[in-house]
DNA sequence: AGCACGCCGACT
DNA sequence: GTCGGCGTGCTC
């Protein structure tokens, strides 16, 4: 009888060895391992227990001495052949390790014991935070980890995030509970309990009826059905209009998908996923629906994973992780706005599910659907040239009108001596609403939310000791905040170069909501922000206050800019349109345009006709000529034919490899030898463009120096294989130590 | 990365 | 004579 052995994808294994390592099945486990489960193994020379899953199973060893697996850790398979396919996929796709890939992939509450899945009824869930300021916890931590490490690693974890779910804490440091509640009774973190977004009440059976579409709507439903009847794969793009009515095309081929017995992948912005969205969903498809989101509790998410995997439920809704969905025989996957960054991922594996989608469909032999309102240009592109399926939606729902959109010239208001972030026709425009009791919305941008100190007398402003970038004050406790490492400090009495007055400026949501409240004296204003979401409050819970108690004004960052339907909204205010516009990278127009075209999409959606007005130093900038006027048509053939002049995408694929690290002087070193390395692997004819070493828009982070390289070429395998094998180089080398190296595709800066 | 093996200087 | 410095190499 032959011996079994595994072959297995192992969690300690950086990406640099990370290969299918084999192991010996003992006789005890004989066939309790199969492909897809993850095992215990014994791990490098100190024979470290580290995870793996099992990628294969065979009676071939092609080594001599083998160690064995020392443990199974699931009884059924969690990923099927195919998904392993997928991993091994990502692993040259996305330079990460196969068993980063897999983490990725399964629902992270799969990690936890079972002890510590008792609970139920999870209504919320306990957040640990951290309770004092983060450089402090910097000296708390090399204080701690002389007599008690374990703590000191807990405050470690949590220290880059300042908040994060207990369990996950615990999970990721290998601590108890007790560990922490000595943290909690010494002062330096504190809990709370966040409540879970409510999965929908599914046990009300019946269903409602499908939606009715209308011409229009029903001729993109006819083909995108007709593409979803041969097993083939074909990707479409919906372009259609804020409020034509693509849900409802989505539910209709969901619904027509499910009636042949095949499964259905929906992906939204995280932004999008709301309980009231859910709910609609939930009344067509019932049971037959799973959410997968990040604010689900892991019991939830472990759940509705399970409910996917077993086939209870056909149906997958959620965000970026949703491309994941164990489902099989999939018949069609839809992205909704399809050209959100939220569907990048930002952490390893830094992952496009957009990609991921498309492998998936291919392989599936289904379809793809990218729906958008204002699509990446590349999507765009690709339909008009004929490489994906183009599908149109031009009428708005009840043929409503668009709101009439004015754009306000900021420097004229200055020149007028008014320096304020509301100028003086959007007041009035404001007026008008209050005294006929509709609603207004004004948006801030994210970077236009931060609020800098600066000197009147001499310009001095402070700087983070770790980053280069200003910091940012915070008049909740009157400290200025370092938005990428967390380092705070009290705000100085004076300037203390000069002894001179502070002035504050840019427009954080607070001075917009003071200078509000000047000028409409006993008007309520609703503040959406982050420092407003903290305790249970959500943003369902400020949303539906805003609705129910008609509250004038509302004042927000991204959050307030999709998919929210107010219908007595009739004014949006865009505050600042030019911080994203000048963000310096390629796609920062292509961003803008779609953010104006959401939030002026808020205004007007009930009976009554909308307004919006849009404020910009930049007047005459084409791109904010164009979403004034919400033609995406005339952006896409300006933006096109600038993509082709930069040779950016889709004209040319780019891909950074980025440095990070202590030393400066090392990292840009580092960047030139990928640089150098690289372009003598692919002298060979190859049409390649270095650029760099370049800093990163913010170039030091946490004290650590970030430095790219970027590449502009035609990506295929070869290149990518020449990539790997660089950053491996060098990561290996001793002459870089202490630098570390990653690669993205299309990077947003 | 993390750990063992290995080959040269100051210690009980 | 031995303890320990970190240089080198491997992880099945």
């Amino acid at each position: 009888m032959p011996e079994k052995v595994a072959k297995i994808a192992v969690s300690a294994a950086t990406y640099w060895i990370d290969k299918p390592y084999e192991y010996r099945i003992p006789e005890i486990l004989g066939d309790a391992v199969q492909p897809g489960m993850r095992i215990s193994v014994p791990f490098s020379a100190g024979n470290r227990r580290s995870e793996g899953i099992v990628l294969a199973v065979s009676d071939v060893a092609e080594h001599e001495k083998l160690k064995n697996v020392t443990a199974v850790l699931d009884d059924a398979p969690l990923l099927t052949q195919q998904q392993l396919q997928l991993a091994l996929f990502m692993r040259e796709r996305f330079f990460c390790t196969v068993y980063e890939a897999v983490r990725a992939m399964l629902p992270a509450g799969l990690w936890f014991n079972k002890a510590g899945m008792r609970r139920v009824n999870d209504k919320t869930v306990t957040v640990a935070k951290l309770a004092i300021p983060p450089e402090e916890a910097s000296d708390v931590i090399a204080l701690l980890e002389q007599r008690t490490p374990a703590r000191a690693r807990l405050l470690q974890e949590l220290l880059p995030y300042g908040e994060m779910p207990l369990r996950e804490l615990l999970t990721f440091t290998g601590s108890t509970r007790a560990t922490f509640n000595c943290l909690l009774s010494d002062g330096y973190v504190t809990v709370y309990e966040r409540a879970v977004l409510a999965l929908p009440d599914q046990s009300s059976g019946e269903r409602a009826e499908l939606p009715v579409l209308n011409e229009e709507q029903c001729a993109a439903f006819q083909e995108l059905k007709h593409l979803t009847e041969n097993r083939a794969f074909s990707t479409a793009l919906l372009e259609g209009v804020t409020g034509s009515g693509k849900t409802s095309v989505y539910i209709r081929l969901i619904d027509s998908v499910l009636q042949r017995g095949r499964t259905a992948i929906l992906l939204v912005p995280e932004i999008a996923l709301t309980p009231q969205m859910l709910q609609t969903f939930s009344s067509y498809f019932g049971e037959e629906i799973a959410v997968l989101h990040s604010s689900l509790s892991p019991r939830q998410r472990v759940e509705e994973w399970k409910r996917l995997k077993t086939g209870r439920a056909h149906v997958a809704i959620g965000t970026r992780s949703a491309v994941f969905a164990p489902v099989e025989d999939l018949g069609v996957l839809i992205i909704d706005e399809e050209q959100e960054s939220t569907y990048r991922s930002e952490n390893t594996p830094r992952y496009d599910a957009r990609e991921i989608a498309r492998y998936r469909c291919f392989k599936d032999g289904c379809l793809l659907v990218l729906g958008s309102a204002t699509p990446d240009l590349c999507t765009r592109h690709d339909a008009e040239k004929g490489k994906i399926r183009f599908l149109r939606l031009t009428k708005r729902y009840n043929e409503m009108h668009l709101p009439e959109v004015t754009v306000v010239d900021m420097k004229q208001e200055l020149r007028d001596g008014r320096d304020g972030n509301i100028s003086l026709f959007l007041q009035e425009e404001i007026r008008k609403n209050i005294d006929c009791g509709e609603q207004s919305i004004l948006f801030l941008n994210r970077r236009g939310a931060h609020k800098l100190v600066t000197c009147v007398e001499c310009g001095f402003v402070y700087q983070c000791p770790n980053c280069s970038v200003p910091l940012t004050y915070h008049s909740v406790n009157n400290r200025l905040v370092c938005h990428y490492c967390g380092f705070s400090r009290r705000l100085d009495e004076a300037c203390p170069d000069c002894g001179g007055i502070f002035k504050f400026i840019g427009a954080g949501t607070q001075l917009v909501e003071e200078e509000l409240h000047a000028a409409f004296p006993g008007t309520e204003v609703l503040r959406m922000d982050t420092d407003m979401l903290t305790g249970s409050t959500t943003h369902e819970m400020l949303f539906e206050q805003f609705r129910s108690r008609n509250i004038p004004i509302m004042i927000g960052t991204q959050m307030v800019t999709k998919g929210l339907n107010f219908e007595n909204v009739t004014l949006v205010g865009v505050l600042s349109a030019d911080q994203s516009l000048y963000a310096g990278d390629y796609r920062a127009s292509e961003r803008t345009f779609s953010l104006i075209t959401q939030v002026i999409g808020r205004s007007g959606r009930g009976t009554k006709p909308g307004r919006a007005v849009i404020q910009t130093f930049t007047p005459r900038n084409e791109v904010i000529r164009q979403s004034a006027a919400q033609d995406y048509e005339a952006f896409y053939a300006s933006e096109i034919l600038l993509r082709g002049i930069q040779k950016a995408p889709p004209f040319a694929d780019l891909l950074a490899v980025t440095a990070v690290g202590k030393e400066e002087g090392g990292v840009v070193r580092a960047c030139r030898t990928v640089k150098s390395r690289l372009s003598s692997l692919l002298s060979d004819g190859r049409e390649c463009e270095f650029l760099g070493p370049v800093p990163l828009p913010v170039m030091r982070i946490n004290n650590r120096y970030r430095y790219r390289i970027l590449l502009r070429c035609r990506l295929d395998r070869h290149i990518r294989r020449c990539v790997a094998d660089t950053i491996i180089a060098l990561s290996t080398d001793k002459q870089f130590k202490g630098i570390s190296f990653y690669a993205d595709q299309d990077p947003d800066y």
